[in-house]
DNA sequence: AAGTTTTTTGAACACTGTTCAATTGGAGTC
DNA sequence: GACTCCAATTGAACAGTGTTCAAAAAACTT
């Protein structure tokens, strides 16, 4: 059926998601161009959209990349032998978005076209990594109930993630203090210690 | 000199931010659109280039008066009466990014087209919202050093940040359960106990 | 070899930010 | 009024974007 090489239609994904986040992470997301991750893999532009029915989905597909690579990588900071599993978390959140700054931005500045939520097999690879650190969280307060433990895990990812961003663009100019990711883990740490001595 | 109507440079200047600002709101930042802007308003679009010489430039400029006009909201929200100063701060946070999500969104999710720093004059804008809080958190913990504070107040800064922001997108769905608001405010309360009670 | 089906193409369209030679129209001078 | 002068204003032109889709190409079927 007409192939030009002996790609087949998940290798030829693979390959634009790659390439993609190639040029994502040399371009960022604002001078990201279809058109030129097609150049640079040697297809038309016309072939990017036959797999990728839009834009939107192109983004949506190495996001979602993006999201399980950064799971992967908070797993293995939890491998990693060591005491503190909280601590591995924090600073695992910041070492891959320091590693992979362009590509991690990306996650939360790309929006669908259309203003609507992503769909829900790409929420479902959000939902993992939240997982990842609710199961923690649940781990270091035993007591609480499920429904509080997301509640306090959301709160945790978000503080988090707002020292994270802040540091990475230096808007706010984070730095020349102590690191933001040891502030991160500081908020982190007194919000735990709040809810193991709180409404005990 | 040739001037079409009667508009000075700096109200032509004020005419574009307004409607900038304007279609920001209705349209958020991706669909953005300087012709749109100019035509809105009655000039061409090498008129609104003469005014601002780029993209980069209007859009400093818009989210400039955002910026303004959210110190102008957190001070009039701790202008009235109530004593609880840092819960006022952080809802007024809050409220501003809700009654103005897509102008609010833009201030983070602008970049400068070559990656750099924003101007010092725009950093100096941001500087004064961040002095703004800066002032109750050392009223809060007087015994702080100076430097000790700004550090504090840019973590708390943060912290509230990252909940806001997870709260309009709702990308790791904030919904549904304690108000994002009020997870924000809990955080910050802690930080604020930790360091009273911390290193006196 | 002929026919069928799937993949691949790239010109075409409507849009973007940006530039800059040409035009416009008010102010000053005679 | 006529005539310069010059800043303000214009908009076609350029290189780029995402998107579409009739046509071409390539592989499979009979």
């Amino acid at each position: 059926m007409g192939r030009r090489s002996d790609h087949t239609r998940s290798e030829l994904e693979a390959l634009i998601v790659d390439e993609g986040r190639r040029q994502l992470a040399e371009v960022g997301l604002t001078r990201f161009s279809a058109r030129d991750v097609a150049k640079r893999i040697g297809y038309s532009i016309g072939t990017l959209y036959n797999v990728f029915a839009s834009y939107d989905g192109l983004m949506l597909a190495i996001n979602a990349r993006t999201l399980t690579l950064w799971s992967a990588h908070l797993r293995e900071r939890l491998a990693a032998r060591g005491e503190d599993r909280i601590a591995a978390l924090v600073r695992g959140y910041f070492e891959f978005a320091v590693q992979n700054p362009r590509a991690w931005v990306a996650i939360y500045e790309h929006h669908m076209a259309d203003g609507g939520p992503a769909p829900d097999w790409y929420q479902a690879i959000v939902g993992e990594l939240i997982g990842v650190v609710a199961a923690e969280v649940a781990a270091v307060l035993p007591s609480l109930e499920p429904a509080a433990v997301l509640s306090l895990t959301r709160s945790l990812v978000a503080t988090v993630h707002g020292h994270c961003i802040f540091a990475l663009y230096r808007t706010f100019d984070m730095l020349g203090e102590t690191a933001p990711v040891e502030a991160a883990l500081a908020r982190v740490r007194e919000a735990i210690a709040a809810a193991r001595g709180g409404p005990a």
